[in-house]
Formats: C-alpha cells, structure tokens, sequence
DNA sequence: ATATGTGAAGGGTTTCACAGCC
DNA sequence: GGCTGTGAAACCCTTCACATAT
C-alpha cells in the first residue's frame, strides 16, 4: 500500500518456460552431490530420482537449455553443473542485503547454502541501534539509516526482507528507491512494487495452511466418506460461523451441506 | 534415501484444485485484515487487489467454495472469513511439533502466524541434550529420545523438520513412523515418504537463485539486447565450464552461443 | 542396446466476456 | 447500475511414446 502497481510480471525471460526455471536450483543441488561423489555420468532416470520429479519432465527442461546429453550415455555431471549454474546466472556470485535481524534474519544470515551457491550476504541491517555493530553470524549488524548507502556501494540488486510485516512495505521501497531489483520476502504481507522489480514470497503460515487442508480432508475420509463439518462440531472452539448479509434464505449456499446449526447471535 | 517410495501425490482432494487451495491462504489474510478493520463486505475487486491477484481468478477460486457472494454487492467479509477457515480445516487447532531448534526453528517457534491462526506449537524437538530444558519461545525444548511419545501423546500429524539437511531424512522417518502425515521441510533435502503423507519443502537457496535467474536476464537486457555469456567473462571467478565427455565437435551445444573460450586443463 | 530429445496428446490453470441476479 | 458466477477460449505444464543418436 504505498508504490501502487501490482506484483511478478510472471517475466517467461528468454524461451525458458517458469516452472522450469523453479527447478533447475533442484537438478543442480542433485548434480552438486552426484559431483562431490565424483560420480561423471548420470541417466535422466537417476538424476530425476535424485532431484524428486519424473524423468520425462527433466529431460523436457534440458531440452530448453539445450542438447547437453549423450544419447545411449546419460549427462556429464559437471558439464551440467557448469551449464546450469550460468543458465541461472550463479557463475557470478550476488549481494545479497538481509533486512530485519531476528530470529530468522539470523538464520538466513547462517545460512550455509546462500554463501556456497554464487551469493554473498553483503550486509546485515535492523532498524534496532541496539544491534548495530553486533556481529550475526560474524557478519557486523548496521543501522537501517545507512540501508541506501549500503546498497549503492555494493550494488546490491537482491534483497531479503525478514522484518516484521508493518514495516515489510516501507523497506521494500526503500530497497527498490535505492536501487534492489529483485525481493525475497518472508514478512506476510503482500507487497507492491513497480514494474521490474521481482518478488518471491516465502510464507510459513501459508505452507502450514495448505498441508492443513490436505490433513483435513485426510482425516475425513478414514472413519466415513462424507463427513465434511463433523470436524468443527467436535471441537467446537474457534470461529462460529457468522450468517452472511441479507440471509434470505432461497439460495444455494456451499457446495454441500449447509451453514453449521451454530450461529452467533 | 531410506523409507523408498515417492512423495506428493497430488492429492487433488474433492474438487478444488490445488492452485485454488494455495491461494486461499492468501485471501484469508486480507479478509482478516478487513475484519479487524471491520468492513463489512467487499468485492472481488478489491479483495483481489488486497491479495495480490486479479479478480477473475478469485471469482472462479471462490466458485469451487460455493456461492458465497451477492451479486450487486460482493461478499460478506465474516462469513468469508468462516468459510474460508472452514475449508483449510483452520476451526480446529492442529498440534505441530518443530524439530530442530536452531536459529531457523526458534524463528518458526516465535512466529506469530502459526499460534494465531489454527495452529499450535505442541512440541520443540532438538537433539542436542544442551537445548533441552531450556525454553525457546516460552515453550521448553525437549530431547530428540522423546520424540515418538510426544507425537503420539499429543496427537501430532504436522511436523516441521528444521534440521541439517544430513539428519533430516531420519528425523523424517521417525515422525512418519510414529503417526506425522504431514511435513513442513526447510531442509535441503529431497525427502522420501510413503504413500498418504503430504511434504511440502521451502528452500531458501532456491527461491534466491530464481531471483538470481531472472536478475540476470535483467542484466543482460538493459545494455544489450543479446548478451548471455557477457557475464560470466566479465567476472572470470567461480567455475570454470568443463568440457563434455565425448567433445565431438560437430553436434548443436546450447541454444546459442558455444561453450565460452575459457577451458579447463 | 540404451538413453536422449521432442512432437503430440492430455490435463490443469488463467483469462475473457457475458449471462444472471441483486 | 453493479458485481458475482461461469462456460468457453487461451495458455501453460506434464506426460506419453517413439524417432534419433551413440
């Protein structure tokens, strides 16, 4: 609520579809260990049991970056490594500034997989003088008033926002005034950003939400098919279900079964 | 790489598509937000907007929900609320226990989001005896021996595993073998559960290195229009691209451009 | 003999555009 | 007049199956 405009341009960049983009980090973290093994081939079979997905679908996304197998013969591993690391552009290695030193900016700070995999966490900063200077996983926090400076004379263009969700926003237009062109952000919040800029949300709740869900149905269908507000009837403690607006009453209201016989007042 | 088997079926649950279920998190937090704000309804529109999505598409999310709007005026925000909540299985409060508490686990142990809405933190699961006693968010860490008994005594089916990727293939097993069937992964690690258990994984490397992707398309765009490879000669560190096994010479390698001058030995 | 690379088929998701209802 | 609910079109992604190369 500050910027304006909306969010993710869903970018499709150079023929390489998305979802294939999301997971070349997966081949490469698999290859990266087939490496470290000195193992020098790999079938697309191996690999993709490897890296969680079919093996149809990884040779599909190979085949956009191009004809990097041996037909009969499998995958170079380090060939790979190499072509997949340029492809995702981690042959240089990325500025990374984390915003917002809790807990969990501590932890991404400690994080050993941004400094192995062609990112360098360029600065710590909180907005708390109180842990200005201290160092978080040996890195020195600063002061968020010095957050354009630092940015500038690094040339950060990634940004990690661990900060509260109040002041997600604000930081994230400061990031972008200053110059940050791409956003990780672990507030839950929905931010908006201009034109350009690239935003990934990681949100811990939501990730909860959705294997709920799945619990839920679970949990359903093992005593008796059908049983889709017995849930609530049991432990009837949290929401009670409001009646919407004008209840006339003639309508079709859910897919199955009605509004639960507890109402509010 | 112990129990076999794949993971995530796909589980498509009844009706509601899985993109749906994603996004309904979503909408319940700007419901939630209006709610306390206390409007009373709200159009497609503007929930839209709030969320971060475009409104057609929450039209046809809400549709597989039933048909909870009034046409002419929008949708009652508490009744929204309830149903939505309803739907994730959020009326009832889910125990879940966090194993690993280091930085990334005493984060996920203060986070807000999780005691608010549906969930509780039953347990913190660390294996190292220093920890345990001590309390992290005001919930004392237990020992990893105990592991199976809490789950079991509390009735636990979601697991947050927060552990090195080393060990959490194991502490994986352990909770599915005592009765989790859904997990929450933050390590880096592909992990192999039976049939009927959900994982979902959040990987921190891998959302930085597809900002990483699309930054360096950026990059290449705003100086000239073709420029792959520009990069990586510019900044001559990191790996070095091998060469393919069998270097014929004469097949198609890439999609434009060849393998950069630079060789290995 | 073996494993890649890829058209074509199939399924899911998003967007459009408008009928239906308030 | 305004906004929801939804068929239909368009798009994207996955999977199949086999021609192709070593």
């Amino acid at each position: 609520m500050a910027t304006g405009r909306t969010h993710r341009p869903a970018t499709r960049s150079r023929g390489i579809p998305e979802a294939t983009v999301a997971r070349l980090p997966l081949y490469l973290r698999a290859l990266t260990a087939l490496s470290e093994r000195s193992v020098p081939t790999v079938s697309s079979e191996e690999l993709a049991a490897a890296a969680g997905v079919n093996s149809a679908k990884l040779r599909k996304d190979f085949s956009y970056l191009g004809s990097y197998g041996t037909r009969g013969v499998g995958y170079d591993v380090e060939y790979l490594v190499y072509q997949i690391s340029r492809e995702l552009g981690l042959t240089q290695d990325w500025p990374v500034v984390i915003v917002g030193i809790g807990n969990l900016g501590a932890a991404l700070a400690g994080y050993g997989g941004f400094a192995s995999r062609g990112f360098r966490v360029a600065a710590l900063i909180d907005a708390d003088p109180a842990m200005t200077g201290k160092p978080v996983a040996g890195i020195p926090v600063q002061h968020s008033d010095d957050l354009e400076k630092i940015i500038e004379e690094d040339g950060v263009s990634i940004g990690v926002i661990a900060t509260p969700a109040g002041v997600a926003q604000q930081v994230c237009d400061r990031l972008v005034a200053a110059g940050v062109t791409s956003i990780l952000n672990f507030a839950p919040t929905v931010l908006s950003v201009p034109d350009g800029v690239d935003v990934r949300k990681v949100d811990l709740s939501i990730e909860l939400q959705i294997l709920a869900f799945h619990e839920q149905r679970k949990a359903g269908e093992e005593s008796n098919a059908e049983a889709d507000a017995a849930v609530d009837a049991e432990t009837a403690t949290a929401v009670a279900p409001p009646a919407p607006r004008g209840a006339t009453g003639g309508s079709r209201k859910g897919p199955d079964g009605d509004v639960p016989a507890v109402m509010p007042a």
